[in-house]
DNA sequence: TCAACTAACTAACGTTTGTTAGTATTTGTA
DNA sequence: TACAAATACTAACAAACGTTAGTTAGTTGA
C-alpha cells in the first residue's frame, strides 16, 4: 500500500470543511468538486463513495487522539499533569484541524452501521482510558473523589465548545486558551 | 391566532427526535410522515414547509432559554447561587426535552439565511447576558478574576454535552447529575 | 340540510442526489 | 518518442427529495 495521493488528501480536507459548514448530508459530491476544482464523477478516481470519505475523516481523527492519549498514559508525572496535558492536546487539535474535529463530534452518526458500531468501540476505548486516568488521579488524592463518568464527560465537553467557539485571529491564543480552560476545570470558578 | 393543533405539535415533536438522530438534512419528510401516521403531503395540511418546522424547533427552544435566564437575573440572590440555577435549568431542559435542545445546538445552521440572522441575534444576546452574570460575580468577589468568555464558554459547553450523554435509565437523579456538573465547574476537579 | 371547513388521500412535478459508463487527455517511464 | 497508466471529462442513470394539485371523506355551524 504505497502513501496516499495529494489529490486524495485534497478531497478529505475540503470535505472536512464542507462537512463542518452544512453537514455530511448537506454537503454534495457536486459542492466538493467544486471546491476540489475538478468535476464531481473525477473525484471517483481517487475516492470509491461519499461514505468512505466520511469514513477516512473520522478515523484518521480518531487514530489521532488515541495516539496522543496512549503517549501521555505512558509518561512518568503525576495525573494533574497528565490531564493538563490531555487538554492542551485537545486544544491543539481543534486548533490545527478543527474542521475533522467538527466531522469527528458531529457527523459519526451518518456512518454506515458497520462502521458506526466500530466508530463507537473507538470511542469507548478512549473515553474508558481518559476516565480511568481520573479515577487514578482520584485515588492518589490529586483530585476530589467524585462520579468519574460525570467528571469526564464535563472536561471532554468543555473542551469540545472551543472548535464552536474559536476563530483563527481571536485575541487568545491556544496556550491561553489551554491554561483557562486548566485553570476552570481544575480549579473551578469559584474564589 | 388560536392555540396550535395537537397534530402540529405532534410532526414538531417527532421531527426533533429524528432531526436528533439523523440531522435535518438526513431526515426526510416521508420518513417523518411516517412517525407522524399520516402521508407526508397530509402533513402541509398543518405546516407550511420543512423549514418552518426546523424554525419553530430552534426558536421555541431558544425562547425558553431566554425566558428563565430573565427569570433568574430578575431574583434577588447571589451571584454563585445564580449560576447554579442556571446549571440545573440547562439541565434540566436536556432531559425535558433533549431533542429540541439537540436541534437547537446541531441544526440551527440549516435555517434559511434570514432565520440564521435572527437565530444568532437571539443566541448573542443570551450569551452576553449570561457573560454578564459571570463578570458581575467576578467583580463582586464571589467568582476568580478571569477571562470572561473563555469561563461562559467552557461552563455552557460543560452543560451541552449532557445532551449527548444523559440518557434516562442511568443511575445518576437530574439533581445529582447538576449538583456534580456544579461542584466542578464551581470548585474544580483538583482536591 | 346544506354549505364551508378540515384533514386525509393518491399521483405527480421538477430537482437534486450519488454514482457509473465510456471516452478523452495528461503524465510518467522505457 | 511511444506506450501505459493515471486522471480528467461529458452524459446519463435510477432513486430520493420537497412540494403541489386535485380529490375525497368526515365534521361543524347556521
Amino acid at each position: 500500500m504505497k502513501t496516499r495521493s495529494a489529490k486524495k488528501d485534497l478531497i478529505l480536507q475540503e470535505a472536512a470543511k464542507l462537512f463542518r459548514e452544512k453537514g455530511f448530508g448537506g454537503t454534495s459530491m457536486r459542492d466538493l468538486a467544486e471546491k476540489v476544482g475538478i468535476e464531481a464523477a473525477s473525484m471517483y478516481n481517487h475516492i470509491r463513495s461519499k461514505d468512505e470519505i466520511l469514513e477516512e475523516i473520522c478515523f484518521g481523527a480518531g487514530r489521532k487522539y488515541d495516539e496522543q492519549l496512549s503517549e501521555i498514559e505512558r509518561q512518568d508525572i503525576n495525573y494533574p499533569r497528565k490531564l493538563e496535558l490531555m487538554i492542551a492536546f485537545h486544544v491543539q487539535m481543534i486548533i490545527e484541524d478543527g474542521a475533522a474535529v467538527s466531522v469527528l463530534n458531529n457527523d459519526w452518526k451518518f456512518l454506515s452501521a458497520e462502521k458506526m458500531t466500530e466508530f463507537k468501540t473507538m470511542r469507548n476505548a478512549y473515553e474508558k482510558h481518559f476516565a480511568a486516568l481520573l479515577k487514578q488521579g482520584m485515588e492518589q488524592g490529586f483530585f476530589k473523589p467524585m462520579n468519574v463518568s460525570i467528571a469526564l464527560f464535563t472536561i471532554l465537553s468543555a473542551l469540545r465548545w472551543v472548535e464552536l467557539w474559536y476563530k483563527p485571529g481571536r485575541n487568545v491564543s491556544k496556550e491561553d486558551l489551554a491554561k483557562d480552560i486548566s485553570a476552570l476545570l481544575m480549579n473551578g470558578i469559584k474564589a
